[in-house]
RNA sequence: CGGGGAGUAGCGCAGCCAGGCAGCGCGCCUGCUUUGGGAGCAGGAGGCCGGGGGUUCAAAUCCCCCCUCCCCGACCA
């Protein structure tokens, strides 16, 4: 891993360069320095706090947006000089950007200690070894776990994306009994993954800081004790740092295991989308989230039991007749000649065409002239995890949704089943040969008449009408959630957000240590047993991304006081005209630092609307001016970057700032 | 991996269609003036026009190949 991680308090830096004199007063004494009491003084941060003249700092700020910029967050964090990129999807972290990230690791460093944990570094780069053990490897190149490999001369290596078996193996060597457990330790370290499309800036990248913990326990029960600290460790992380984050259920993807939770910090950015009910706790991604049969009035209960108990939520009970009475006399089906609508965008718009464009012999009801998607029944072919192949439909309108172990018909699975015809698949006819076909709640309530496929290339069936030409043989959520969906549990419309995952916590079990050698310790009754494991990642250097995203405003960024590279911004203005300004500010600068503030100094000799202008971009909470107007009268000039609040402090007084 | 767009000075861009001296703004350097919200004047430095090949008297410009970056999709912490 990069050593700039690991930061050393830097020596107060004396370079002969310097343009002007250091205060005559020691800007660090040889004693520790002093505890912040201040109140807006959160905690020390590891990071030394002597590089903070303006002159010596390496900070360019660009008045342009960089043109690669995709959010303002972005575009600011380049604009201000807290990071750069040097590839796609790889970022340096400049002085200011490192000291966010140090500010996130030590909240997080804090609060697993506090809970607990024990912090150790495993290496970036494992033999490839270990996965094979897992079997992982296989994954590899995989969207699932796109690894770095790389040929070296003591064979295959791994850019490690995750470290679960190299944690296996390292603490299963390292303990034999079950006295020495339950033990949790966490790691801060850089990961590697071989995105097929780093954006959005830190948000998503190839290289990224992340902070993962990893939980061994005796048994199941003891691993829900861990989880649960260290979800709640995760908790309070995210409350110190100000952002507002909802746990939600989640697919454990190739990390594994069985139940998982993601962070969600709601976010405009929406890389990713989650469903909440206002009433009940449910809360889900949406790739996990399922829906509950729209309630008619009394429903509500049934739909609720029906989708906490089921397996994938689906239940089996009969369909109700939920059809207008209409629908059983309405014409009977046609076949029509449809050729390469195999989406339901082209279907529709073929039906919209001038009746005369649709092809010979074509008879088409005029009922059906103008059909909209969710006139279409689409029917999707997937392979459970038990490889039986199914039919899925949802209203022509909506996604359909992948239940988790299932998949989506591949092209080796249309060859090996020739009853599908991709592109044309409907109900019609399959049941009878044997397919499964389950549907969504939303169809519930409508029999027809749908337009769907015929089984058979280039036609779809016209006038289709549930329980009298197909059968459902499940009902289940298989739709991709919207807004305003039932809860699975309650009935109430969820609510659709869009957020950024910012943690991801597991339940892995066995999963690895089953198989990993060494994975196991001694019971008290001499038998020996596999590690019950969990892990919990949060993305250190996405955190800076989000935060940046969320706090900022059209002049810059708008640091929470808990992660702010510095926490007061010293701008002296015309210093370099007037003797007497200088000292002043020189002197507001030692006061501040004496009283254990983190101070940024803008000592340049620039002109006020730069510097001002610079401030209000790197976004320090509290900006303090000493100039002229105010030293002439004995005071200095204060004022909150985040809201707007300002004032003056005597010159004599300066940390009355900090309170 | 599919579709679309773009690579020209540190940053943002024009020039390309219609081949003919490498440009503009910001930033940077020097000097003078200015000085509390991105100052003015004068002078200056800085480019393998992404790379390779081709066409041509002549290529940033036209053709071919490759690389990189960005966007949409797929996928995903």
């Amino acid at each position: 891993m990069p050593s700039f991680k690991r930061v050393a308090p830097i020596q107060t830096r004396r370079s002969p360069r310097s343009r002007r004199s250091e205060p005559s007063t020691p800007e660090r004494s040889a004693s520790a320095p002093p505890r912040l009491t201040t109140a807006c003084a959160v905690h020390e941060t590891p990071v030394a706090c002597d590089l903070v003249r303006t002159t010596r700092l390496l900070l360019h700020t660009l008045r342009d947006d960089p043109a690669d910029a995709e959010t303002q967050g972005h575009a600011l964090l380049v604009r201000a000089c807290f990071v750069r990129r040097l590839a796609s999807g790889i970022y340096t972290y400049l002085p200011l950007g490192l000291r966010v990230l140090a500010k996130i690791e030590q909240i997080v460093r804090e609060e697993l200690d506090a809970a607990g944990m024990q912090e150790m570094l495993m290496p970036a780069l494992s033999p490839i070894e270990l996965w094979d053990e897992s079997g992982r490897s296989a994954l590899f190149g995989q969207d699932a776990l796109p690894a770095f490999l790389i040929d070296g001369r003591g064979g295959r290596f791994v850019l490690g994306p995750t470290h679960e078996e190299v944690v296996t193996v390292t603490v299963g060597s390292q303990i034999d009994s079950y006295r020495q457990l339950p033990v949790t330790l966490y790691q801060i370290q850089s990961k590697f993954r071989d995105e097929a499309r780093p954006r959005f800036g830190l948000l998503r990248t190839r290289e990224l800081m992340m902070c993962d913990a990893y939980s061994f326990d005796v048994d199941a029960p003891g691993m829900h004790r861990s989880y649960d600290e260290a979800v709640a460790a995760y908790l309070r992380i995210f409350d110190r740092i100000g952002l507002t984050v909802t746990p939600v259920q989640a697919r454990s993807g190739a990390i594994g295991g069985d139940v998982n939770h993601e962070f969600m910090v709601t976010s405009v950015i929406g890389e990713d989308k989650f469903v909440k009910c206002p009433n009940c706790h449910y809360a889900s991604n949406i790739e996990a989230a399922e829906a509950g049969e729209a309630a008619e009035a009394g429903e509500a209960a049934e739909a609720g039991e029906a989708a906490e108990a089921g397996e994938v939520g689906s239940s089996t009970d009969p369909p109700k007749d939920g059809a207008p009475a209409h629908s059983l006399d309405a014409p009977s089906m046609k076949t029509c000649h449809t050729p390469g609508c195999t989406t339901i965008d082209s279907l529709v718009a073929f039906f919209t065409r001038s009746g005369t464009d649709r092809g010979a012999g074509v008879d088409v009801s005029p009922a059906l002239t103008e059909i909209t998607p969710a006139d279409t029944l689409k029917c999707v072919a997937m392979m459970t995890a038990q490889s039986e192949p199914v039919v899925v439909a949802v209203p022509g309108n909506r996604e359909a949704r992948v239940p988790e172990g299932w998949r989506l018909f591949q092209e080796a699975d249309f060859a090996d089943n020739e009853l599908f015809v991709r592109g044309f698949i409907g109900p019609v006819g399959l049941a009878e040969k044997g397919v499964r076909i389950v549907a969504d709640w939303s169809l519930r309530r409508r029999s027809g008449p749908w337009v769907t496929g015929a089984n058979r290339e280039d036609h779809h069936v016209l006038g289709v009408i549930r329980d009298r030409d197909f059968s459902i043989a499940e009902w289940g959520s298989y739709a991709t959630v919207q807004d305003g969906d039932p809860c699975p549990r309650c009935g109430s419309p969820l609510a659709l957000q869009s957020s950024v995952e910012a943690a991801h916590t597991f339940q892995l079990g066995t999963t690895y240590s089953s198989k990993m050698s060494g994975g196991s310790f001694l019971r008290e009754d001499g038998s020996r047993a596999p590690f019950y494991m969990g892990c919990y990642g949060i993305g250190i250097s996405r955190l800076m991304a989000v935060i940046a995203e969320e706090n900022h405003d059209e002049k810059g960024l708008l640091w929470p006081e808990a992660v702010a590279p510095f926490q007061v911004h010293l701008l002296s203005i015309g210093a370099e005209r007037s003797e007497e300004t200088r000292v002043a500010a020189d002197n507001v600068y030692v006061s501040l630092k004496d009283a254990g503030a983190q101070v940024l100094y803008d000592d340049r000799e620039l002109s006020a609307g730069i510097k001002f202008a610079d401030s209000d971009l790197l976004g320090i909470p509290m900006r303090v001016v000493v100039g002229k107007k105010g030293v002439s009268r004995g005071v200095l000039e204060w004022r909150s970057r985040r809201t707007g609040l300002s004032g003056e402090v005597g010159l004599d007084a300066p940390g009355a700032v900090l309170v």
